[in-house]
DNA sequence: CTCCTAAATGAGAATGACTATCATTTACAA
DNA sequence: TTGTAAATGATAGTCATTCTCATTTAGGAG
């Protein structure tokens, strides 16, 4: 075992956000991991979260409801994001070509470090659920 | 002159947000129009964005450095965010295809209301910046 | 084994963008 | 003049996020 440090929360923060789905926000994080390891606080949720950006390990998708959603899936795809519930879905249908990405590398000189799609509307289950009450 | 009210405040909040192409958060917003109006209160700015975005008048780009910033443009083009100076500008050599937006609209039979694409890097300046310096 | 150092962490205070509250002002109509 | 409803100003409150600092941990040197 070479270099194990400090790196058992740390890890099981990074791995949980590499197997879930769901593009949690940091209390979502804390909640989950803190049930796997009790004794972790929010500040090493934060801390490593802000750590895994710098290193390109995950991405961040952007603020819903007020709170930051990240993403352990760094390869480009686009999100949709439900103003109901705010939830955050995958659409890997839609494809954003890297044509896209190499057009803003040319453009004023930039350097394009990320290219982010959301697509924000009603989930089907929020528009269902809104066609029931009396909505225009 | 009907309905009067008092919608001068308002009015030269809306105004210039339609004028700029800084995409402002709601302190540049407050800086600006109290140059204007002294008396204007800041408050009376995050109320006025939170209504025109209702009614659709205004567009939410999303949170930069922690700000959200607003735009006046409401027909669909890309930005670029710049994470060093954390300027926005408007890329309307880009096009991001009705197609897309019709696409996420027939996908989970959800209902798309609004369709963002951001672009994350340096901007010409601040690479120009960096490279100034000794840093990777 | 003991001491040392540097990184990681926990707990809670501090920050700051944004929102809620409420009294006041305004424009218009009766 | 009086009444009204909306708009506003000032400020307290909220809450996600960051900062601070003492503590813990892992590994290396002696």
């Amino acid at each position: 075992m070479v270099n194990e440090k400090n790196y058992k929360k740390r890890d099981a923060i990074l791995s949980y956000l590499r197997q879930t789905h769901t593009h949690p926000s940091a209390e979502m994080v804390y909640g989950e991991v803190k049930s796997q390891i009790p004794d972790i606080s929010l500040a090493t949720v934060y801390r490593n979260l802000a750590t895994f950006r710098q290193r390109g390990d995950i991405v961040c998708i952007g603020t819903v409801n007020g709170m930051e959603r990240y993403d352990g899936n760094t390869r480009p795809h686009v999100h949709f994001i439900c103003e109901g519930c705010y939830k955050v879905l995958d659409m890997p249908e839609i494809s954003l070509s890297e044509q896209v990405y190499n057009q803003a590398r040319s453009l004023y000189g930039c350097t394009a470090n990320y290219c982010n799609l959301t697509i924000n509307g009603l989930c089907d289950e929020c528009t269902a659920h809104q066609e029931g009450e009396h909505i225009a």
